[in-house]
DNA sequence: CTGTTAGCGCTTTCAA
DNA sequence: TTGAAAGCGCTAACAG
């Protein structure tokens, strides 16, 4: 007969065969307090030999702490999300904290599952970096509100005591647009986004600002995006977006010289509706992406793009969480925006 | 004053609060066992206006399980990753499990930490989908020994009782090399790895297949990838090792008339350098890719490649998974290869 | 239908 | 330097 699961090895056993109190057994496994050469010796000698690890549940219920934090991640297949991740969890590793990434990539009631684990779970704080949704939002709140130290990033979201870490997307749209008045275009699309989401749509807002500062009146028929109001198509399927948003702008009777894209997919995809119309970039229409993922480097030509510091928000928003977790007392919201920066590369300019 | 984190509220607070026992409150929460709808309705009453949640730890603690499962990512900008652990969350999501996931992209010292927090956090089971290497297959092993449910996917490891899910890379890289060759293709370079690695990489085993059957001879010159042996290199930067062993396998005297890379990112990579080198595709270079991720339609040419069957290795990994899980007694070891689709595209043929 | 008791595995507190 | 007792919040098992 097999067992079907080996029985957990308690610090019970560890102190029975070793023969000293389970309370040594806990010293010596946590190197807290005092205890002698010889037994300290002693009990690793059987913490090593049954192979001895602590019960997370039962240390947790105790301490009343996981050192975990959870990330909660909407559209994986972006490669902004994989280098948050990755800057997220090195910074915790420093200071021994562990990393349990969740996605939500659909829905609020996604978003509302995956904080609902991580609380339940006792999670010492949530890093949360999903489009924001009124559910989710409503669930997030009352999460902070219980305590639970929260760090949003990139997320239209604000509680008095949820950290907010993003980058520029305000003059990030604004610099994009304004490279591409510099360049003398006066009929420029925004692609990925409708009129109406201005507000929560940062980049789209610094769009208008340029066009507004430049003097140049906003046609509503160049600014196309998803039919949905709330966009949340996630990865490559925004490229398909780009891509029939595109189609649109280039029935018009009369269509932009050129684009700027709300992030670098939707650009790859308008690409390519515009080599399929016979067109060619940047001289018949200059195309600007955002993010500079890897993809801008090969597209052909490469894309001009706003390059936004991911890493960086990575690290601030791990540090930012840590802070408010080891906080004696319940810390003021902290805000932190970062600067982006214009990469200028062949789909605008020829000579480069 | 600002208390830092709110007390928990518990199962004794609503039970003094509605006036019955804990167990009553316990039994409403988890709509186990009989309780009148009287005492139901009022014990969700206060359960509403506390907003109270059952704490994890505890639950865990005396159920002996959390409802949890752990799924260890290697590369995770690889649009593999993502398609994989979406499927994995949906059917666990179905069967009412929670999915974390940890990531392990350079060391095996990082598969490690990923997998002892996992089973340090009392995780139901695990599904691990990082390659393998010595550290992580060993600690791997001792945790399948304690008899915590494991699954891996496309990870060379065996244990009499971890489940083993994978596409048929074998077949794939033979049905490859295979189209190369019929095609007329000779000197056919595979790119991503060395020869001493055959045994580990099915896909150069079956490049190395394919020649067999049709006599060509293998040229360990036109095997070559990246320089360090047991190579981990995440992501785009394949795309690199791609493009530098092309400019190797350029500088030949006597090139390659096709290429079969490893994956899509690698061949993206070996586009880029054949195209420098002023040659053209499929002309005078063939290339064939593996993976068929979005990418590869958006390469000029548009790339052959195969494509595996992600979402459903992450469907069955995750059945299995919750099979093994809710078993009563030991079950064996079961292994799942599954088939791979030759997709042809112009970077092979020019008609398409 | 509801309540009581015991204990999951650990650590905090106090005592020796 | 070590140990004993109590209890974190929950639920299984048993009583009523």
């Amino acid at each position: 007969m097999t067992a079907l699961k080996k029985k957990q090895i308690t610090l019970k056993d560890i102190a029975e065969r070793s023969g000293v109190a389970m309370m040594t057994v806990s010293r010596v496994v946590n190197g807290t307090g005092y205890v002698s050469e010889e037994t300290h010796r002693r009990v690793m000698e059987v913490v090593d030999e049954l192979n001895y690890r602590p019960n997370g549940a039962a240390r947790s219920l105790k301490r009343q702490r996981t050192e975990t934090v959870g990330l909660v991640l909407g559209d994986l297949s972006n490669p902004y999300s994989t280098v948050l991740a990755n800057s997220v969890r090195e910074h915790l590793a420093v200071r021994g904290y562990s990393l349990f990434i969740c996605i939500s990539e659909q829905s609020a009631q996604e978003d509302i599952t995956a904080f609902n684990s991580l609380v339940d779970h006792n999670a010492d704080g949530i890093i949360v970096a999903t489009r924001s949704n009124t559910g989710g939002d409503k669930r997030l709140e009352a999460i902070a509100d219980s305590g639970v130290p929260v760090v949003v990033v990139g997320r239209d979201f604000r509680h008095k005591t949820v950290d907010f870490v993003s980058a520029d997307n305000l003059t990030g749209g604004f610099e994009a647009t304004q490279h591409l008045i510099d360049l003398g275009h006066k009929r420029i699309a925004f692609l990925g986004g409708n009129y109406e989401s201005r507000n929560s749509l940062k980049r789209l807002q610094g769009y208008l600002n340029a066009l507004r500062l430049h003097g140049i009146e906003a046609d509503k028929r160049l600014i196309t995006g998803s039919r949905e109001t709330s966009s949340r198509v996630p990865g490559y399927s925004t490229e398909k977006m780009g891509y029939e948003g595109m189609k649109r702008l280039l029935s018009l009777p009369d269509r932009p010289t050129a684009v700027f894209a709300r992030n670098d997919f939707t650009a790859v995809g308008a690409m390519l509706a515009i080599k399929e119309a016979g067109l060619t970039i940047p001289q018949d229409i200059a195309i600007v992406g955002f993010d500079d993922t890897p993809l801008a480097l090969h597209t052909m030509p490469a894309l001009t793009t706003v390059r936004q510091p991911v890493g960086l928000q990575g690290q601030l928003a791990a540090e930012m969480l840590l802070n408010r977790i080891s906080a004696k007392k319940v810390l003021d919201r902290v805000e932190r925006v970062l600067d982006c920066e214009l990469i200028v590369r062949s789909s605008t300019v020829v000579a480069v």
